[in-house]
DNA sequence: AGGATTGATAGGCTTTCGCTATGGACCTCC
DNA sequence: GGAGGTCCATAGCGAAAGCCTATCAATCCT
């Protein structure tokens, strides 16, 4: 059988003839007299009843018309879910991030994403740094944002956006009367930090100390940046973060710029080089656009 | 979309192979790729993600593949059901008959019939002939068994069997004690009747009656041929009645044959001229065939 | 009875389909 | 590391199908 046999048998039989069916599907009436004639004897079975005046569907042929319409349908849909998946419109698509990212800039970003793509099932896992890159491999998430761009060779990164690093400090502290602050006078503090050996902000933070002449002095060091404001007003210290961070903190805690020379944080999208899903590159790619406007904007 | 594409493409993604599917398909592959990139096309989307060394479905190639698979299914019991129709194996089937025929050779037939189209449901319909007359008409049945032939233009009457009519008296009446009886000593009988308003059979004999020279006396009149035995047993009369009725009736009755020149009922089935259901054209073809053996074996 | 309408048939033309031959990328084996 | 082998894509040709116009046979309507 034939998908075209089949549609042109449903014009006729709901037509009830051949001449009007024709005319609907832009056709002249012998081929189809002669595809109905081809699906009938393929089938071994007269599916229409005609004399020169009536064409009515047989048994059979009522039987046809039902199933057949339930599978032209079943195909223009199956046609339509393919269309979307590899549009991109459909699917899942499992993020990673950290927690002080996922409530920066990405909630924005996923917001924007949403509007686009409303049925993609997405997922945010939040997770440390390291745990994201093997999750990535596992093929566990499809996208991380991370600060830093991993090594691994099946990765590819995009710059997403840059975040200047600020200086955290308590309010009581003496830094906290500044406007700002060069980095250089942060070599007498102790310093709550990430753990360098997960996070490649730790590791970049601990450069840009070096390059300023110094190593800071660990009062503390924590794996999860959430934790870093309570130790910072509970006196630890200070500590270099993300400027991100300053909009979710309490009060008892002030962030200054580090000037001159502002050490900046970059975030990476960074996502398998073979990755097939289109709801990834999609993604991807409307990601960048946004955030390139963004960047122009303000 | 065509049915062939979609083959063509569950077996490139079943095999995983571009060459190995076409030798499936007896087919060469530079056609085959070609009917994918089509169907690739016409979706607007990749199927197949491809490198000279392996195939795989994509996303979208893998929902395909599924839906795919349950519309060529689909389709091929779609097939199985209108040939099964076609060929009368499936479908409904209403008979009508009044009881006495029903439990006599019309038992048998209808079970031979269901050993050849068990799928079919049949249901009979036990009422008089006028309404049975009627309800074919109406196409409420589709096929009837009937003492005689009826005048209706739309209707065909096929012979189905003769049954000889036979007398059925008390045993304690004197011509129970007789081997033969010829028709004309009935003339001084009381006799119970069928109604001749609604029963061929009851014009027959009464049409037999007259030919041997008498008109019978009534004593008693009903509309359905299940009671006669009854009233022969309480001593009404005498009844003429279809021999097939003999078998199920009580000890208190004898039958006795009419000699000479028996008379003969003959049922018919009447059926419309314009039926269409091949259940019912395979029904009459066969219930003919196994009539007509059953009369040169029995 | 004759014109009109309907589905079936016949013959010619265009499009599609499948085949062989070949190209380009990649893997494997010596 | 280059030669051969394997795989999918492309090109060009012959065969088959699909569609069209013209016509026929049957039926209906006036």
């Amino acid at each position: 059988m034939d998908l075209r046999q089949l549609r042109y048998f449903i014009a006729v039989a709901e037509e009830r003839s051949f001449t009007v069916a024709a005319r609907r599907l832009n056709l002249s009436q012998p081929p189809l007299s002669q595809h109905i004639q081809a699906l009938e004897a393929e089938l071994g079975t007269q599916l229409l009843y005609r004399t020169s005046r009536k064409v009515e569907p047989t048994q059979a042929g009522e039987a046809m018309l039902l199933r057949g319409r339930a599978i032209l349908q079943q195909i223009k849909s199956a046609e339509d879910e393919v269309r979307s998946i590899g549009a991109g419109l459909i699917g899942t698509l499992d993020l990673g991030a950290t927690g002080s990212i996922l409530r920066g800039r990405l909630a924005e970003l996923l917001a924007a994403y949403r509007e686009v793509a409303p049925l993609v099932r997405m997922t945010v896992h939040e997770q440390a740094p390291a745990l994201q890159i093997a999750a990535l491999l596992n093929r566990t998430t499809n996208i991380s944002l991370i600060r830093g761009v991993p090594r691994e060779r099946d990765l590819t990164s995009k710059l997403a956006w840059r975040e200047e690093v600020v200086l955290a400090v308590p309010r009581s502290h003496p830094l906290a009367k500044r406007k700002r602050v060069a980095l250089g006078e942060l070599a007498s503090e102790d310093h709550v930090i990430l753990d360098p050996d997960s996070s490649d902000f730790a590791r970049y933070v601990q450069t840009c100390c070096v390059d300023a002449g110094f190593l800071p002095r660990v009062s503390q060091q924590v794996v999860d940046a959430q934790s870093i404001p309570s130790l910072i007003a509970a006196g630890f210290g200070v500590a270099l973060v993300p400027q991100s961070i300053a909009r979710f903190t309490t009060a008892d805690i002030a962030f200054r710029p580090i000037r001159p020379s502002p050490p900046a944080a970059d975030v990476f999208l960074v996502f398998r080089e073979d990755e097939t899903s289109m709801v990834v590159h999609n993604f991807i790619k409307l990601a960048l656009r946004y955030l390139s406007q963004r960047r122009r904007l303000g």
